[in-house]
DNA sequence: AACTAACCGAGACGGTACGTCGGGTCTTAGT
DNA sequence: ACTAAGACCCGACGTACCGTCTCGGTTAGTT
């Protein structure tokens, strides 16, 4: 994701040490006050080499954040659509909650106003974990679980929106965390039972 | 709202200059250009008066996207729950996805790294229009038309989510007003008819 | 000297309430940290009632300083002009190196931006010292102790140049207060004895 | 003179824009006009750059001066001291009655409120001028010309002292100009003639 | 094995905006 | 009518970071 000014020259070292102060700097004192002069001191590099590998501060953290999350992994598939959906909620607002969210909060912020770094942010965040969840609801609408007039598409949104909404309006961390009730009402709607 | 440091003498001639100004300059610049600065010498107006009478930018454009929000009006009740609610989310997708939107974007975004702002955003924003939409799901249920076991605050949480989520999260304006179909998949679950 | 905008009906309480809080505020903050702002707080009084009746810091300053100067004395007449003039160099230093000289040190600064102000302290601290100073030193031409040939308004001058020169340019306040030595060289020159 | 945070990568354009910059200002706009803002602005310079080299604007307007001024030169030596006294004296006058005095006097107004200013007026300004005119009275001394019973630190402050007095308590350049009548009579004091 | 090109650290630079202080004016209430 | 109070516009303050631009110094891959 860097905009790679070409090259296999990089230093490993300062692209560590970028990574690790951002993330300390982000979760110590609050992604608000994380700045690219800071980072650069407290990685003991210099400004231009940051800029040379990112163009923002928000860039640089969500590589932070991305590298941390690790990759995005496929949900269970116990045969219960509906556990499985739960276990994966429930992983998403622990991460949330923590202080990766914290750091995942401030970086949204900043898209807000930055349209191109809200695009990384699906490309690197969200869209593969959107996409394993698809997968999962694909084999379940495929064994007639779940009803297959809505898209899965659809369906994904349906569950990501709830966690989203109390994460990014000001919800306090108790509510965030109980989304996966909402989520369960949603299911209700979509499941070919009853 | 603004924090008042006491006083009837507080001149209507700059409140309405630095309103005017803030929502001049969000709309035209872009709110992530907006500064104190600009507004000041917009309004022709001195920093201190801004400052005097708001704690950040955040809370001078809140107050002025209240004023030309207007005060939350009543759902419309015909009797059939659902297509009140589909009316009271196309107006608010309108809102977002036009000039106003793209001023409570800029804030929300700021409040993310700015919790009393945010907390702010609620009370002045979001909670009143919570309110009324509850009003409406209330005797919605009362009428034996929604779940009765379903409370009615998470009922709008599963109403506002979806249009939060892509207004948030980057989708475009088209898919953010098309989030009435996934409200309308959330309600088939809360209804009590089959 | 307060530039009267005409009228009896002039706050006595206020005249005080200013002066005091001037020397007090200059003397504990020194002359730099003196505002009217400070000076209208302290005074318990509004700013205009300072700007109404002074043009300028200084000049307020300048009125409290003369106050506690009070009038210029008459210089003693011993008959032996040497010590009398002694005499007055060493009341000067005292005071200038009290606190009322810091206060004057200030005004003085001030005014070396300020012609009006630099005008108006002549006339009200220096003139009238250097008055008195003639008149003793015309009673010595008289008496035929001091030279006819230099006319003894430069004499003045050269009495208190030494004193000033040091004063004004960063001497600490033990050589100040030797200044007097100068001043007993610079009458040997001036006097008609071998 | 500038209290360096080290370096020999300052930029010599900078400083070169800087003290022309304020030296225009200070001469045609009067030196209480002058602020840091309008040098910056002037210099095509940003202000922490002034901040960088300078503690205060007074030590800017000392730099600049100090670099018109030039070294301090030898008093000329006809064997006749006290015509070269007076040539001193002369070209010292011109100075304060020309540009750079009124630049001068602004800085010394100012350093009446910041002792370490002052002290610095003396170290770069006053204390050169002084040593060679100490040098000169030394000779006269030895060859017998001056008396030797008052210390030629002493004299120098007679001889400077009638000219900062006019300088800095408000009279007319014709008087300052005229200030070397009153060295004269000083000197009359000090010769060891009759 | 020396060359050379790119990246590296460091940090000065021209700027923009910050949030604050104080200046001097004006308005409002209250003696 | 003059006062106390304080809000107002304005200009400057000194600071924090921005993103860019040199600087040497190191470090690789190439010759």
């Amino acid at each position: 994701m860097p905009p790679e000014p070409s090259s296999e020259r990089r230093s490993e070292r300062a692209r560590r040490a970028v990574l690790d102060a951002v993330y300390e700097l982000a979760t110590s004192k609050g992604y608000a006050k994380l700045t690219i002069e800071a980072i650069a001191s407290r990685a003991g590099v210099g400004k231009p080499t940051i800029y040379r590998w990112w163009s923002c501060k928000g860039a640089v953290a969500l590589d932070a954040l991305d590298e941390r999350l690790g990759a995005a992994s496929d949900l269970p598939d116990t045969g219960d659509v509906a556990a499985d959906l739960a276990a994966q909620i429930t992983s998403v607002t622990a991460m949330l909650t923590g202080d990766l969210g914290r750091v995942y909060r401030g970086i949204i912020g900043e898209a807000q106003s930055d349209p191109e770094l809200m695009e990384t942010v699906r490309e690197i965040i969200v869209d593969p974990r959107v996409r394993v969840c698809r997968e999962r609801l694909d084999r379940a609408v495929a064994a007639g679980q779940l009803r297959a007039d809505v898209p899965t598409a659809v369906m994904v949104d349906l569950f990501y929106a709830p966690v989203y909404y109390r994460f990014l309006m000001g919800f306090d961390d108790a509510d965030v965390e109980r989304s996966g009730d909402l989520v369960r009402e949603v299911l209700r709607g979509l499941s070919t039972s009853t």
